[in-house]
DNA sequence: GATCAGGCGCT
DNA sequence: AGCGCC
DNA sequence: GATC
């Protein structure tokens, strides 16, 4: 058998592969012209939520001029900390920077604080809004119901005239969430409870179905199709999440709002994988539930007495007008796509921001994303995406069930797999600025990928990210979805999007998720250094929408206030030069204080990208063979950089023990005038030269291209991090922690590494696998 | 249905 | 331990 | 979201 074992030694060599192609990518286009004039902030810092709060305001405040001088007015103690100095960037061993807050802050702290309607309770007050929003919630709550028809005279029952005790202000995890139950009611004293558990911790009962709901609530004897079913739908709208029951009991007992995407809280969907086909599986006789002292449903219609209207519906998926970025893609040639690209690369970021938050408003909330088990997150309700698309666009909306796509997909063993040709295309070291026909879809994607990511979802935007790195490669318009399909890492639902977008330059999903009136500030928190999807959930829940709101009125990190008041400057990209600009000076200073160092700019850079996110700097001498052994030049050079004003702020740095081999801050180019200085951000990688070949490698990346390079090490039974590649790493099966050290097996060179992987050599400008 | 990299700092 | 970042 |  050509396939001896099949399933690692497969794996193991599509990952292979993978590594490996390397084909049409771009044009050798290389010189670009970068403009110096690096200033204007392009974002706005209020989100665009229409009818909030305070808005553009947080503005003025911001600029570094106060602040600059805040974290080091005093580079001369740095050395020895006194702790109370109001100077040093040391922080711990000394290399900190001075977490007190003099003067800038003020700027963005006081100001306005009169709007605040704040009920100065604690430290996360929520502005008013919310509060309208709760507060309506149990009292008038009675009728909950959004569009009234005649409907919940049938359903009835809802409308407890019942007093509802909100639960303390804290506990209100469900504030703004707007719940439907399935059952729809609560004649079952478990969902009852349930019902009125979930109202006191701030959720609002619906019993009509409409565009507010957030969450739809199954009970665990139902499946997907039996909601679907029930609502009269043929999908379920993206935005709505939809669990079972679990979900509640879990929210209740954490006291928050959990991962709506685990597995655990998934409403059944048996048809889930089969559909494809063709799977008319028989409704077969329901599950004698059994669970739920609920009598067993007869037929999928009586089992809840009452149908909601059709007409309350959300039309969520349809297309807004116009505010979409029309690119006049058309399934013609290729260069209808690129002029773009072609003007400006550093535009893409900018434009990006510019146009997504010009969307209106549409509808709900977002979801949570986040575990407590350490389980990952995955999928959500793909289905509700998947039906999105085809009702939207492909499915005239005839059969629910489609034709089985033309899915056959081939094990795609090395096709053409050799064009090293190809690879002196990308030479010029700007192969990610290569304009491609596929730019725009890529551009979409990427958004929508990003969408994701801000929402909690794990491994969603690595799928995207992997397919716009393998259209990036390809040297035509893909339009089609076999053309698509044929491409690894894009799948069916890829697939689908990519031909919307390429034909009607559009696409739907990404709308409808960018639309939510909480998206926009979502992004806008997500964009703090520190702040992730947790915490901007979080803080969305409580109602707070710009970056004022949580200036005044959460409790924030260090680190989330410095990303808070250089926002715009470190949300901006860097061009290459500058990178140069700065590396160079860290050369010539560490030149001075130890003329054996070795200075490398990696990331982005190494890789050969015309701008990059921030600077990341290895520092090796030869000779060493630990960290420890140039944790004092470290020591030094910060110091001295400080001193400089060349260093701004830290924001990460080794534990005392002196094992640790990164620094993270901000720096700034000393020669520019104070006034045109952007905050950079800077992360110090200290590598004794034994490992230097790893660190290269893990330094370089980019991310993508060291998991499937670790992925790799670890199909073949070894392990790799950014210290070397080793053998014999046993780790813990349950806390996959590492329990063995495991030998190194190489750690130096590089191109060493690859070897021992089996992974032909591949420059870092060939590492672009996104 | 399982898997998707591995490590580290801050709170 | 949870979160965030490289 | 894709792959095995
Ligand atoms: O999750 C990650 C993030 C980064 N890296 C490696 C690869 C990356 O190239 C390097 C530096 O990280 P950085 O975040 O600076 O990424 P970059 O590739 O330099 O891109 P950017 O231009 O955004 O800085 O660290 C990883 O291995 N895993
Ligand atoms: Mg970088």
């Amino acid at each position: 058998m050509t396939a001896a074992s099949k399933s690692d030694k497969a794996r193991f060599f599509e990952e292979l592969y993978r590594l490996n192609e390397f084909e049409s990518d771009g044009e050798p286009n290389e010189a670009r012209e970068f403009l110096k004039t690096c200033s204007k902030p392009i974002l706005s810092r209020t989100s665009e939520e229409p009818s909030l709060i305070p808005p553009r305001k947080v503005l003025k405040p911001f600029k570094k001029v106060p602040s600059i001088q805040r974290s080091i007015s005093e580079p001369e103690k740095i050395k020895d900390v006194p702790n109370a100095t109001v100077g040093s960037i040391g922080k711990r061993s000394g290399l900190r920077g001075n977490p007190q807050v003099p003067a800038a802050s003020g700027s963005l702290l006081g100001k306005e604080a009169s709007s605040s309607a704040g009920s100065a309770d604690s430290t996360n007050q929520r502005p008013s809004i919310e509060d309208r929003r709760t507060v309506s919630n149990p009292v008038p709550n009675t009728l909950v119901l959004t569009n009234s028809t005649g409907i919940d005279t049938m359903l009835g029952k809802k409308r407890k005239k019942d007093t509802i005790k909100l639960v303390r202000e804290a506990d209100r995890i469900f504030n703004g969430f707007e719940f439907f139950f399935l059952r729809n009611d609560d004649k079952s004293p478990l969902r009852k409870r349930r019902i009125t558990l979930s109202r006191e911790h701030g959720a609002i009962w619906t019993t009509t179905w409409t565009n507010k709901i957030t969450h739809l609530i199954v009970d665990n004897d139902l499946t997907r199709k039996d909601v679907l079913t029930y609502l009269k739908l043929n999908s379920l709208p993206p935005q709505v999440i939809m669990v079972n029951e679990e979900y509640l009991s879990d929210c209740f007992v954490q006291r928050r709002v959990m991962n709506s995407l685990l597995k655990k809280y998934q409403v059944k969907d048996p048809d889930a994988g089969a559909a494809k086909q063709m799977a008319p599986p028989p409704p077969a006789s329901e599950n004698s539930d059994s669970s739920l002292q609920l009598k067993a449903p007869q037929s999928k219609l009586s089992r809840w007495g009452n149908p909601p209207q059709q007409e309350t519906l959300p039309r969520i998926a349809q297309a807004r007008p116009a505010s979409y970025p029309q690119q006049p893609v058309v399934t013609g040639g290729p260069e209808a796509l690129s002029p773009r690209e072609a003007t400006t690369l550093s535009d893409k970021d900018g434009s990006m921001v510019a146009e997504t938050q010009d969307f209106g408003a549409l509808t709900e909330w977002i979801q949570l994303a986040k575990d407590t088990e350490g389980l990952p997150l995955d999928n959500e309700d793909e289905d509700a995406v998947d039906s999105v698309d085809h009702s939207d666009s492909d499915d005239g909306g005839a059969s629910p069930l489609r034709a089985p796509a033309k899915r056959i997909k081939r094990f795609a063993i090395k096709q053409g797999g050799t064009n090293q040709a190809n690879f002196q295309c990308m030479t010029g070291g700007t192969a990610a600025s290569t304009a491609n026909p596929n730019d725009y879809t890529i551009s979409v994607l990427e958004r929508l990928g990003a969408y994701y990511k801000r929402i909690g979802d794990q491994w969603r935007p690595t799928a995207y990210q992997k397919a716009c790195g393998m259209l990036r490669k390809q040297d035509h318009l893909i339009c089609t979805y076999e053309e698509a399909i044929e491409i690894r890492t894009i799948g069916h639902r890829l697939a689908k999007k990519i031909v919307e977008i390429a034909t009607t330059g559009r696409l739907r999903r990404l709308e409808s998720a960018e639309a939510d009136p909480t998206d926009a500030p979502l992004k806008l928190f997500v964009g703090i250094y520190g702040v992730n999807t947790t915490l901007a959930s979080e803080w969305l829940r409580q109602g707070h929408r710009t970056l004022d709101d949580l200036v005044k009125n959460v409790k924030l990190s260090e680190n989330q206030k410095l990303g808070i008041e250089h926002y715009d400057d470190l949300q901006q990209r860097i061009p290459r030069e500058e990178v140069t600009a700065l590396g160079q000076y860290i050369k010539d200073a560490a030149a001075a204080l130890d003329p054996d160092i070795e200075i490398i700019i990696g990331g982005s850079y190494r890789r050969g990208a015309p701008t990059s996110g921030d600077i990341d700097i290895i520092i090796s001498k030869p000779g060493t063979t630990s960290t420890t052994s140039l944790t004092p030049f470290l020591h030094s050079l910060i110091t001295h950089l400080t001193s400089q004003k060349f260093l701004v702020a830290a924001l990460a740095v080794p534990h005392d023990d002196g094992t640790g081999s990164k620094w993270h801050g901000c720096c700034v180019l000393p020669s520019k005038p104070r006034q045109s200085q952007i905050w950079r951000r800077i992360d110090f990688l200290l590598v004794p030269a034994s490992e230097r070949g790893a660190a290269l490698l893990y330094f370089t990346g980019d991310d993508i291209f060291n998991r499937s390079m670790r992925l790799l090490a670890n199909k073949m039974g070894m392990s790799l991090n950014q210290r070397g590649l080793y053998e014999n790493v046993m780790r813990d099966r349950w806390t996959r922690k590492k329990v063995t050290e495991g030998r190194l097996v190489e750690g130096r060179e590089e191109r060493r590494i690859f070897e021992r992987l089996g992974v032909p050599w591949r420059e870092p400008w060939e590492r672009v696998l996104h």
